[in-house]
DNA sequence: ACTATTTCCTGGATGC
DNA sequence: TGCATCCAGGAAATAG
């Protein structure tokens, strides 16, 4: 379950491997979609922009992108690949149309030089653009050969100019793919490894609700999950339950540095292998074998002994010890 | 304006 | 062995 520490992994390693590299072509998996924007969108985007590079902002993995503005030809319908898969498709997709769109505006248009920015197509094209990728619970973003094999629950394919694939594979199907056109991609909330304390502290000022909840809550951090929720509660010693509102300043203070510390550990292993996790090269994180509470329902607190509590907090399981946690 | 609950989705675990 | 049921959870949608 990819939460900040996985996602930001993953975006390391893509970020690496195929910043540079062109969309050449790009095959979408049926409706009902995976997907924010509409298939069309996103493939219209992508085909023919350069990959400028890979980041995480909160748990979204953000593709920034570059194209030629120049004149792009109509697509006929039959020539467009999107939503024509079947459920459960089994064969290798259809292989990429002999010319690309970048390829096709470049021969029509051979005046736009590389880097020019300026576009005959009324607003239509922009120089800046995203693909933006949630991951939601099992969705992974694999960059792939040709021949490898395609995985069940494929639902995008990227071709790209290097002859390899960016596949988007998720059997649950609670991850999401949007485009933007403009660059802006707004994703609320702090980010928690650069939010300072006092604005971390009003984040939480007056709220009703659990700090579990409020944790989990994108629009005030953005990035933590379950697993790391539970972790930081326990490192600051605050029961799960606890009102936002009735943490002392202190509990706050510690809180604040907890949530830095583990999400920094667990980068530093590469992420949490939680059921089928893996980064973009295909390797385990390893910061599960640090988990203090998440997961350890019924076994003994490793600093105390005692037995670790599992409760169900706004539907999700919440792992803390009843000792140590206030 | 907030907060709480429901919904989406499928593989794996569990129970009979 | 097989079949039904439950559970996991991020975030949007819905309800209170």
């Amino acid at each position: 379950m990819p939460e900040l520490p996985e996602v930001e992994t993953i975006a390391r390693g893509l970020h690496k491997r195929v910043t540079g590299d062109v969309i050449e072509s790009v095959w979408l998996g049926r409706k009902p979609e995976p997907l924010k924007s509409t298939a069309l969108e996103i493939a219209r985007v992508l085909e023919g922009s350069r990959i400028g590079g890979v980041r995480r902002v909160g748990k979204h993995i953000v593709v920034d992108l570059e194209r030629n503005p120049v004149a792009r030809p109509p697509r006929s319908a039959k020539s467009r690949k999107t939503g024509l898969a079947r459920r459960g498709f089994k064969t290798r997709p259809a292989p990429p149309s002999p010319t690309t769109l970048a390829e096709a505006g470049r021969a029509a248009r051979p005046e736009l030089a590389e880097g020019s920015i300026r576009s005959t197509a009324a607003g239509a094209i922009q120089s800046k653009s995203q693909w933006i990728v949630h991951l939601g619970m099992t969705g992974r973003l694999l960059v792939c050969e040709p021949q490898d094999e395609v995985l069940k629950h494929t639902h995008a394919i990227v071709q790209l100019a290097s002859g390899r694939e960016l596949r988007f594979v998720d059997p649950r199907r609670f991850g999401r793919l949007s485009v933007t056109r403009d660059g802006k991609f707004e994703a609320g909330g702090f980010e928690p490894l650069e939010v300072e304390l006092d604005r971390f502290t009003v984040l939480f000022h007056g709220r009703k609700t659990p700090i579990k909840s409020a944790l989990l809550n994108q629009k005030l951090l953005r990035g933590v999950g379950n697993i790391y929720a539970d972790e930081s509660l326990f490192r600051a010693g605050i029961r799960p339950r606890r009102r936002a509102a009735s943490i002392t300043h202190e509990q706050l203070r510690r809180l604040f540095l907890s949530v830095k510390e583990v999400l920094q550990e667990a980068i530093a292993l590469g992420g949490s292998s939680i059921s089928d996790y893996v980064d973009a090269a295909g390797e385990e994180g390893a910061f599960q074998l640090q988990h203090r509470v998440y997961g350890r329902e019924g076994e003994p607190c490793l600093v105390c002994k005692t037995p670790l509590r599992r409760v169900v907090i706004a539907g999700r399981s919440s792992h803390y010890c009843p000792k140590c946690q206030k």
